[in-house]
DNA sequence: TTAATTAATGACTAACAGTTATTTATTGAG
DNA sequence: CTCAATAAATAACTGTTAGTCATTAATTAA
């Protein structure tokens, strides 16, 4: 009965199509400016036919911010599995987020999405919870790690490394973010180099969390 | 000639009155779910005549954004003018950006909309023009005062009062945004408290960015 | 009183997300 | 091979909404 898994098949690698058509025009154009009719066109579908396998234009939209997420995953991951000690294995991941959002602007500006419940209305829940399971494994990744820095005694103890890892994401996603505005408003009206801020930033945060252990052992990371 | 006066006023007036019930209807809905069909009924007056006054919905949610910014700089300019010693008010301003988004949370999402290049296409240059000057006095009274504590010697010499406002801006924005999930993902997945984090955070960086001198004058700030 | 100017209206258009009745393609039984 | 049943895809359609524009109402100055 091979017949059932090979439309399986099929019907998957049609979901396939279906992403890659909408990428090319949501990575583009963003949620607003982009139009089923336009992506069903991409797809060489009928917009009907996109609804078949996708419930809203924010569900479909969600699909490709995945992929995105996926490419921060295997970066994430690249960048922590190289052997080297703890410490620099963070700072691996911290230029590892940086490159993803030099690279893949687009997909980091997409997951502007994510994070504004206001736009999350016409989401189906099935998605959403995709969406958290694929989050929980980028977050396991993070927070794993820092829990080694804290095991072998290079961070300090009494901050969990959940609170750790929230800190040091969103210091950085909120720099970047700034760096994503049109203008060059810091660098123009007020002579900030925000590539060099972020640097800062993490450096002071680290360097608060440090224990005495790390701080010897990784005197290029003091500030 | 008094009536061109008048006039103006009148203009002015009505400017304010469609902000008014603009505002009711974006803090309730978002810009996605409010129309300018509903906005017009709540106003008492035809949408054709909103359009007289707001070159486009996105220019009047900005126009009603700006209420929002307006709140959170007197709530700072209270916070900083207390007498108190510096670091001191560097703390309040801190305190006072969480009191906006706990008593403003529809505000503080609302301002979600301004980094987010891919929503501004429909803003006229006008209006963005002077969301920036507003900004600026934001900004300014931010950078001012941490500009004091490190003429005062409180803080590190060798980082810029700018770079130091982003960074402890980006830090406290990335970490109330989390808090503003609709789902309370961190607290019932991940056990962790935000807002002891947000505490942590700032504290963290305020701690690496300190002198020894501060340190000393402000033991209860020092991790 | 009236012509001219300004303010306001509401019917209209165009665009677009999402639906549904219909058509086309595929499958498996006789 | 035929044909009924099922699945996949379509395209015309609906409802909603941002934005426009021709028309009407109100105000002003002569």
């Amino acid at each position: 009965m091979g017949i059932l898994e090979r439309k399986e098949r099929e019907k998957e690698h049609r979901r396939e199509e279906i992403i890659a058509a909408a990428q090319s025009i949501f990575l583009d154009k963003g949620l607003q400016l982009a139009t089923m009719d336009e992506i069903a066109e991409a797809a060489e579908l009928s917009k009907g036919t996109l609804y078949l396998y996708y419930k809203s234009k924010e569900d479909l939209y969600l699909a490709v911010v995945m992929r995105g997420v996926e490419i921060m995953y295997e970066l994430f991951k690249r960048a922590t599995s190289t052997g080297e000690p703890v410490m620099k294995l963070i700072s691996n991941l911290g230029d590892a987020y940086f490159e993803f959002f030099k690279n893949n602007w687009q997909y980091f500006r997409m997951m502007y999405f994510r994070d504004n419940p206001r736009l999350h209305q016409q989401v189906s829940s099935e998605m959403l919870n995709v969406c958290l399971e694929q989050d929980r494994r980028v977050w396991k990744l993070v927070i794993d790690l820092i829990q080694r820095a804290i095991d072998e005694g290079y961070l300090q103890k009494n901050i969990s490394p959940v609170q750790a890892g929230i800190i040091l994401w969103s210091n950085s996603t909120g720099l970047m973010r700034q760096m994503d505005r049109g203008d060059n408003y810091w660098q123009e009206q007020m002579g900030v180099n925000l590539e060099e801020t972020l640097r800062l930033s993490n450096a002071l945060l680290l360097d608060a969390m440090m224990t005495e252990k790390a701080k010897q052992e990784y005197p290029s990371m003091v500030i």
